[in-house]
RNA sequence: GGAGGAUUAGCUCAGCGGGAGAGCGCCUGCCUUACAAGCAGGAUGUCACAAGUUCAAUCCUUGUAUCCUCCA
């Protein structure tokens, strides 16, 4: 057999891209026809079409590489369905942003052609996430990509729409809404992000209307004043007991206001009585509606004073507003104090401007119902979170769900699928574009302006993506989907909605696994953000490392859904382990040179032997219960102890003897076991470093196919060779504590020295050691290595050592220059005794302890107990070689 | 205000009712022809604090402190 050559050093840049082509060329990454047993199938969270990936998704996807790859190579028939996501707001606000600089608004194009625009940027930055999933690896399977607005995804929408809306779970309504002035549209509750701002608190006069004086309130809006309708105070405060029912005048208006009594009002906040503006705060809404209150909306879209507000503020921004009623409140004298005040503020999380409460026509989900039955697939255990913590969150959020505010006042995403009859006023929801009223028949009809939430597409996507509301093959066969892995920032917007929508629509949990995986951070647990600059780019970790570097780290650091802490330096790592199995790989196809491969017997294992294959073994279980427990680190670690600890560190070094000096016999017979644990070592691997594995193994001369549907390795309570185990840990120990003599006198590893060994009687391994004498002497640098049972301690000129049931005892005698060490150790003490009389002086010294900086009296310190340190290694040093 | 998480080596973090671990960093010595992206050896910890349960606590319970996140 002749050798392989493999390139001298690791470069992933030469095979990487190769291998990824070849894959989908041959189809790998779909379903396998003949597969058997359970199907597994994971859909990939969409990324937005318009987002380019980051870390968060790397470690998404990679650790869904992994799990789809594992599964594949189990032999299951495995789908993981990659698609992106339109991300209605986000992606208009590129296009708009594009707009913008041309000097453009939405407005000037028209509907239609600013839709062609999106699109187009949609297949643009598409293409781009493509190529980032390739290049990282992902092995999905991309004849089943999907896009949220595909053809077959849009009729999903429009059928769960029309379900909704038949069922009664969807209406119309006047409601308060998050209101985003900037990108003018709705937002959901959890699209609002609480940002703590500094702010002021006035407290405000507001006079009895019989003039019998005044009470105060304090509000950090006083600008939304005009909208006021009462004023409310806790109904079990003493102080206020006698007023409720009295009217108020209104400040510079001439509005009269009852005040109520409503115990959601704070008594400990301000002055215990707070004004109602139903229109322009949630809390006040809801006190609103307890109390029959009218709402008064004194906005206009664009965030303006409308004409509910007097003459004079009328059409300016509510910050401007704000200033000029405070002035005018002033002059009035209805102004008691102006204070600092924090406060949460809520922004828009796409654009972030400060969202307004507004009060407008909406299409509302009503959730009550959709959330019990989600609740009910958590009781019966349908669904199971990793780490199980997320199931309190999910629980509480469906106990407490709101109705779903779903309307979006934008043109990027689906058409609500309600059209109004202009004659008779008809509203028509239709699962086809209707072309006459089916009232009074005419056809003047007009589709409602707005679309829906992304999210209404993306809660269908396990099944949307599969085909329904088609009854299709794949939905059939792969739904429901195994397991889902997302991180924890989206689990109401996205999961749990699928989990409702599932139920719902097909009466089923979507998937029965959820993995939460943290969050990536910088270093300094900071959120990868653009502002901050302190993102990472996966590309370029990918280009400096290489996509199995990357997902190794990753999958390394991703324990149980804990935030990953990186930089660029994390991933050194992986890196560094690709690099050894590409050497010790390297390594043993070197030695294939005239070689034989042969069949070694079972019954002709040597101790190592058993032990490696033990070791491999016992690999196999730790990763199978790892992946059952979406143990990813745990995992990795498995691997990479084995690999390099165990396979590199000790095996290939101990068969090094024989492949370097054996006979033929002996040469054929170790390559063979190298190879046979390389081989099953590149199945193992695969899944966690798929682009080496799979490079290594097209090169192995013992291979079939490609590894990535090689079947996995399967771990075999037949082969735990336990005795193997305890032997060679065993002669480990002794090989460790003989190194760490000489390491502690240290002696050159060039310099041999002669070993005498004495086990107790029942040591367990002194066989194994005579067995190996070869390569234990190797290892230790012994010149001879005598086993003697009887020797006698101490043997005269010999450094012992001992440990678990053995004694050894090293001749350093002849390594060392005995006289010559002592004197060097004298002069080491000599020097340090004196350094250590100068920091002395200065620590009993007043004047320096009173006015030394504090790091410079703890430096002092600190060297006085490294001299100390350093004086009495020396003496005991000192003391060992003059009993020679 | 409610909930959850964190606190272990210099850093980033695993772990776990019975002998404190990994990676990186650091120190020492080695270019031993697979790998210096390597090899060998080494140092470093009142496992946040306090009490309790236990034969035994870094681990379980309770409380405290500090930090983080989510929800209201």
């Amino acid at each position: 057999m002749k050798a392989v050559e493999l390139a001298k050093s690791y470069n992933p840049k030469d095979f990487e891209d190769r291998i990824y082509q070849g894959w989908k060329e041959k189809g790998e990454f779909g379903p396998k026809k003949n597969a058997t047993g359970e199907h597994f199938s994971v859909v990939m969270p969409p990324p937005n079409v318009t987002g380019i990936l980051h870390m968060g998704h790397a470690l998404n996807n990679s650790l869904q590489d992994i799990i789809v790859r594992y599964y594949r190579m189990t032999g299951r028939p495995t789908l993981w369905v990659p698609g992106t996501d339109h991300a209605g707001i986000a992606t208009q606000n590129v296009v708009e942003r594009q707009l913008k600089k041309e000097g453009l608004r939405r407005q000037d194009l028209g509907r239609e052609k600013f839709l062609e625009r999106t699109w187009l940027v949609k297949e643009k930055h598409h293409d781009i996430i493509k190529s980032q999933l390739e290049k990282m690896g992902c092995s999905c399977d991309w004849e089943h990509e999907r896009f949220t607005m595909d053809e077959g995804l849009s009729r999903a929408v429009r059928e769960a729409f029309v379900t909704l809306y038949e069922r009664g779970l969807i209406y119309k309504g006047k409601y308060l809404v998050n209101y985003c002035p900037k990108c003018g549209t709705a937002l959901s509750d959890d699209e609002v992000e609480y940002e703590n701002m500094p702010g002021k608190l006035y407290h405000v006069r507001y006079p009895y209307a019989d003039g019998s004086g005044y009470i105060t309130v304090a509000t950090t809006r006083p600008e939304t004043m005009f909208g006021d309708v009462a004023v409310a105070v806790h109904p079990e405060d003493e102080r206020y007991k006698a007023i409720v029912g009295k009217l108020l005048c209104l400040p510079l208006t001439d509005k009269k206001i009852p005040i109520i009594a409503d115990s959601f009002v704070d008594r400990e906040f301000g002055t215990g009585m707070v004004k109602i503006t139903p229109a322009h705060d949630p809390n006040d809404w809801e006190c609103g509606r307890r109390n029959s209150l009218e709402a008064v909306n004194i906005l206009n879209p664009d965030g303006t004073l409308n004409d509910n507000c007097p003459q004079k503020y009328r059409n300016i921004q509510a910050v401007e507003a704000r200033e000029l009623v405070v002035k005018d409140l002033e002059d009035g004298g209805y102004i008691v104090k102006i204070e600092d005040h924090a406060h949460d503020v809520g922004h828009c999380y796409r654009c972030h401007t400060v969202i307004e409460p507004y009060l407008s026509d909406q299409w509302f989900v009503r959730m009550k119902s959709l959330a019990d039955k989600a609740l009910d697939a958590l009781k019966k255990s349908d669904i199971v979170f990793y780490p199980r913590r997320w199931e309190n969150t999910y629980s509480h959020w469906m106990e407490t769900i709101r109705d779903w505010c779903i309307s979006r006042q934008l043109w990027w995403g689906h058409r609500i699928p309600v059209w109004y009859c202009k004659d008779c006023g008809e509203v028509i929801v239709s699962r086809e574009d209707p072309t006459c009223c089916p009232k009074c028949h005419k056809s003047n009809l007009e589709q409602d302006s707005d679309v829906l939430d992304t999210w209404f597409s993306s809660w269908l996507w396990p099944f949307s993506t599969l085909g329904w509301p088609e009854e299709t093959a794949d939905l059939e066969k792969f739904f429901p989907t195994s397991t889902l892995v997302s991180a924890y920032d989206i689990i109401f917007f996205w999961i749990s909605r699928m989990i409702m929508s599932s139920e719902e629509f097909l009466g089923k949990a979507p998937f029965r696994d959820i993995v939460i995986t943290g969050l990536v951070r910088d270093i300094q647990g900071r959120k990868m953000s653009k502002s901050l600059g302190n993102g990472i780019d996966p590309l370029e970790v990918i280009d400096q490392f290489g996509a199995d570097a990357m997902k190794f780290t990753l999958c390394y650091m991703a324990a149980q859904g804990q935030d990953v802490l990186i930089d660029m330096n994390s991933f050194k790592m992986g890196s560094r382990f690709a690099n050894k199995i590409w050497n010790a790989t390297r390594f043993l196809l070197m030695n294939l040179e005239g070689r034989n491969l042969v069949k070694v017997d079972e019954k002709d294992y040597s101790v190592m032997d058993k032990w490696i294959y033990g070791q491999l073994n016992s690999t196999c279980l730790a990763i199978q219960k790892a992946m059952e427990g979406y143990r990813f680190n745990d995992a990795a670690q498995s691997i990479y102890s084995f690999f390099w600890n165990d396979f590199c560190d000790w095996y290939i070094e101990e068969s090094k003897q024989k492949l370097l000096h054996g006979s033929d016999e002996q040469k054929d017979r170790a390559i063979s076991i190298l190879m046979d644990v390389l081989e099953s070592s590149m199945r193992l691997m695969h899944p966690f470093l798929s682009f080496i594995t799979e490079e290594i193994y097209q090169k192995l001369p013992n291979h079939t196919g490609d590894v990535i549907v090689a079947s996995y390795p399967v771990y075999d309570e037949k082969r735990c060779y336990d005795q193997a185990h305890g032997l060679v840990s065993s002669l480990q120990d002794v090989v460790r504590t003989i190194r760490s003599v000489r390491s502690n006198l240290q002696i050159a590893p060039e310099k041999k020295l002669k070993v005498v060994f004495r086990p107790s009687k029942d040591f367990i391994a002194t066989d194994l050691i005579s067995d190996e004498i070869v390569f234990v002497s190797s290892l230790v640098g012994a010149s001879s290595f005598i086993i003697d049972k009887d020797a006698k301690e101490p043997v005269d000129g010999a450094f012992p050592a001992n440990g678990l049931g053995y004694e050894c005892f090293v001749f350093v005698r002849d390594a060392i220059d005995v006289d010559a060490e002592i004197a060097r150790l004298k002069a080491e003490i000599a020097k340090a005794e004196k350094s250590l009389a100068g920091v002395e002086a200065k620590l009993s010294n007043e004047a320096f302890l009173k006015n030394a900086k504090a790091e410079a009296v703890e430096k002092e310190k600190s060297k006085k107990a490294e001299f100390l340190e350093k004086i009495k290694k020396n003496s005991e040093h000192i003391g060992l070689l003059s009993s020679f």
